[in-house]
DNA sequence: CGCCAGGTGGGAT
DNA sequence: ATCCCACATGGC
């Protein structure tokens, strides 16, 4: 897939859209160097909680929104009315929710400093927080501390069981070991990097292929398919 | 119009 | 443990 798809240049950062090395959208691609401030690692974990069974696009908007209202901290959020919070993330969908669990986070990272100390919180420490899953646990762990979790999602399972690597109804974890287990990783990239690309490649061909309704004719993995 | 999107938590069984 | 549901907007 990385060889049909090529880098996909993630974790988008906003933030950076449009500067040299960025494109329009703030996807990086080949630059595993990001994130380089306690902004664009928090600007990671809210749009990770933004995202959650929300298309990244509806975000996008909504990280704009919090950038421009000087928002986009958890100092910010954690001393925000509620109802502003909401307004503000509207077009991410479960607004409710979702300013509930960007407060709990905002509190939580605030308690124990770690933009300040640049100390990782831990997946036991991010399920602890009310909002947090294992998939945006994980992703905040690889995509904003730069840690070797692998992401799993609904894509991922989809591609799996198509696949026939797993039959479907696998826990989090399963799954999440499926990857983990493997000893065929290539050297030439580091854990950490590997997983970026691996999530971010499976997301890319579940859009353009691996759809709920799959899209077979010039899918790049049809040879080791069921379908197709 | 209907369906889906880079899930999670709560409650019943 | 395992199912079922609420949560909500915007794009296609």
């Amino acid at each position: 897939m990385y060889a049909f798809y090529g880098p996909r240049g993630w974790w988008p950062v906003r933030t950076k859209a449009g500067i040299p090395g960025f494109d329009s959208r703030g996807y990086h691609k080949g630059d595993y160097s990001l994130p380089q401030s306690p902004g664009e690692v928090f600007e990671i974990v809210t749009g990770a909680i933004l995202t959650q069974n929300t298309s990244w696009k509806n975000v996008e908007k909504t990280i704009e929104e919090l950038k421009q209202k000087d928002m986009l901290s958890p100092h910010a959020l954690a001393g925000s009315d509620p109802g502003d919070i909401a307004r503000l993330i509207r077009s991410s969908g479960y607004y409710n929710q979702k300013t509930k669990k960007l407060i709990n986070t905002s509190l939580y990272f605030l308690k124990e400093k770690f933009l300040e100390t640049s100390l990782s919180p831990g997946r036991t420490g991010l399920l602890s927080v009310w909002g947090i899953g294992p998939e945006t646990a994980d992703s905040i762990l690889l995509y904003a501390f730069g840690e070797p979790f692998f992401v799993v999602d609904a894509y991922t399972k989809r591609l799996l069981t198509r696949l026939g690597c797993i039959s479907g109804n696998e826990s989090y974890d399963e799954v999440q070991k499926y990857f983990t287990a493997r000893k065929k990783i290539p050297e030439a990239l580091p854990l950490v990097h590997y997983y970026n690309e691996y999530h971010a490649l499976i997301v890319e061909h579940a859009k353009q292929h691996c759809r709920k309704n799959p899209i077979c004719p010039g899918c790049p993995v049809k040879r080791i398919c069921r379908y197709g």
